[in-house]
DNA sequence: TCTGGGGTCCTAGGACCC
DNA sequence: TCTGGGGTCCTAGGACCC
């Protein structure tokens, strides 16, 4: 048995908390460079705003109706996930955190959820509530894929007053029949495509197709799907494992034409991707670099940029990444193209006691030792002193620029204040 | 003018090995 | 001249998730 808590409109809500002025109002937030509409609260949901829509294209319909708009902060929102989440931790054992605003708990080994499924779930609900002030919706089932089923419930039909335990085989069944295959979790836009020139409309005409079938038709993954639905449960609890892959990358608030200046972008995320490396005691054998000009232009030609790096020995110093980066950088990049965002991806992961160390290589052990220690104490002191408001790490590389100089840095004109994370930022109560 | 960013898993096909 | 059968590893691409 699994519940799924899942946070209501998350980032608009936590826009919301530290602003009682906003209560009963529209709120939107906007993605990076204040792109496209990435949340909404459940007035602004009603006025008709669609989720993902470029802001430009319904900037003028939010003036005319007074929703409140904001720029991701996401420094304000992954604290308050992280409140969520520590709260769970202490009402459950076993908890995924999934996303920055859900979290599957698995309930079958747990006697005191197990007792009276529907008052654990409403208890979940509203100590989370107490404790955070984000509203959130409680979704058990006996699979993953059922918890979600009733999570998506819990949110649409306010009988349930946000909270829905599917065990009733009745119930199941004919929420099923009333719900679009789209809703399920692992059917996305293609399968829902194919699914419907089937004939296969409602989740229960999925629930009741042959496993067998499916598994020839969409392969593995939609099979396990089907199998959840039917309560045979497929997916479980996962473990934080470290990624295997890690990405940094951004638009520019304008596009980028010089060599030097995209280098600087370039640099910027290595330096970031690098960190995230070492948080989780790995290090990186490839390495791959790319830019691109606006898929979106009639007028310019689609053109992405890339080239890879292997390390002879895997790495997670800063120093040597930015070296390769900008060897990379010198051999791919092309003159004359207006690039609109660049990025680098790090693959080939391994752990500290996985290095295949190099037969050819020079470097003495001592030395290996006094980079790792080099690299944290810049974490630590990176960490100890955070960002300042331009984003500008504490300790950086030359090559990564003053980010105050950049003008292509991300634009966030609408840019709540970090409530929870920046002591100037604190509310004051007069 | 202005369109996010970061992940996972699975499969097919090619290169290569014995 | 004839050229099997079984396996691994890697990569690219397609699907999905939030």
């Amino acid at each position: 048995m699994y519940a799924l808590i899942d946070c209501n409109s998350f980032y608009a809500t936590c826009e919301k908390l530290f602003r009682p002025d906003l209560k009963n109002k529209p709120v939107v937030v906007l993605s990076n460079n204040d792109g496209c509409i990435v949340a909404r609260s459940k007035e602004a949901k009603e006025l008709g705003i669609k989720m993902g829509v470029p802001y430009f294209q319904v900037k003028e319909f939010c003036k005319r109706n007074n929703v409140e708009v904001f720029s991701s902060n996401y420094a304000l929102y992954a604290d308050m996930s992280q409140r969520v989440m520590s709260t769970l931790e202490s009402l459950c054992p076993t908890v995924e955190v999934y996303s920055i605003d859900e979290a599957f708990l698995y309930l079958a080994d747990y006697p005191v959820a197990m007792q009276n499924l529907d008052e654990y779930g409403r208890k979940l609900k509203a100590i989370v509530e107490k404790y955070t002030g984000i509203s959130v919706g409680v979704g058990i089932g006996k699979t993953k894929t059922l918890a979600k089923l009733a999570n998506h419930a819990a949110k649409k039909y306010s009988a349930t007053k946000g909270v829905c335990v599917l065990t009733n085989e009745r119930w199941i069944r004919r929420l099923m029949q009333i719900t679009d295959i789209g809703e399920v979790w692992g059917v996305g836009r293609r399968y829902k495509q194919r699914l419907n020139k089937l004939g296969v409309e409602t989740v229960y005409q999925l629930a009741i197709c042959e496993p067998e079938k499916i598994r020839q038709h969409f392969g593995v993954v939609l099979e396990r799907t089907c199998l959840e639905l039917n309560g045979q449960s497929c997916i479980g609890i996962e473990t934080i494992e470290p990624k295997q892959q890690i990405i940094s990358s951004r638009s520019f608030s304008k596009r980028i034409t010089d060599q030097h200046e995209l280098t600087e972008a370039v640099c910027g995320h290595v330096a970031k991707a690098a960190s995230k490396l070492r948080q989780q005691n790995s290090f990186c054998g490839f390495m791959s670099v790319f830019a691109t000009n606006s898929a979106f232009s009639s007028s310019e030609r689609y053109t992405p940029i890339s080239g890879q790096y292997q390390f002879n020995v895997p790495t997670a110093d800063t120093r040597v990444m930015i070296g390769a980066a900008r060897e990379v950088m010198s051999k791919i990049y092309i003159d004359k193209v207006r690039y609109s965002k660049a990025g680098v991806m790090l693959s080939g992961i391994c752990q500290h006691d996985e290095v295949q160390l190099d037969m050819f290589d020079t470097q003495s052990e001592s030395e290996g030792n006094k980079r790792s220690e080099l690299m944290a104490l810049v974490d630590e002191l990176n960490s100890r002193f955070q960002h300042d408001r331009n984003q500008q790490a504490t300790v950086f590389i030359a090559s990564e620029g003053i980010k105050k100089m950049q003008t292509w840095q991300m634009s966030r004109e609408l840019l709540s204040p970090c409530y929870t994370t920046r002591i100037n930022d604190l509310v004051v109560v007069k």
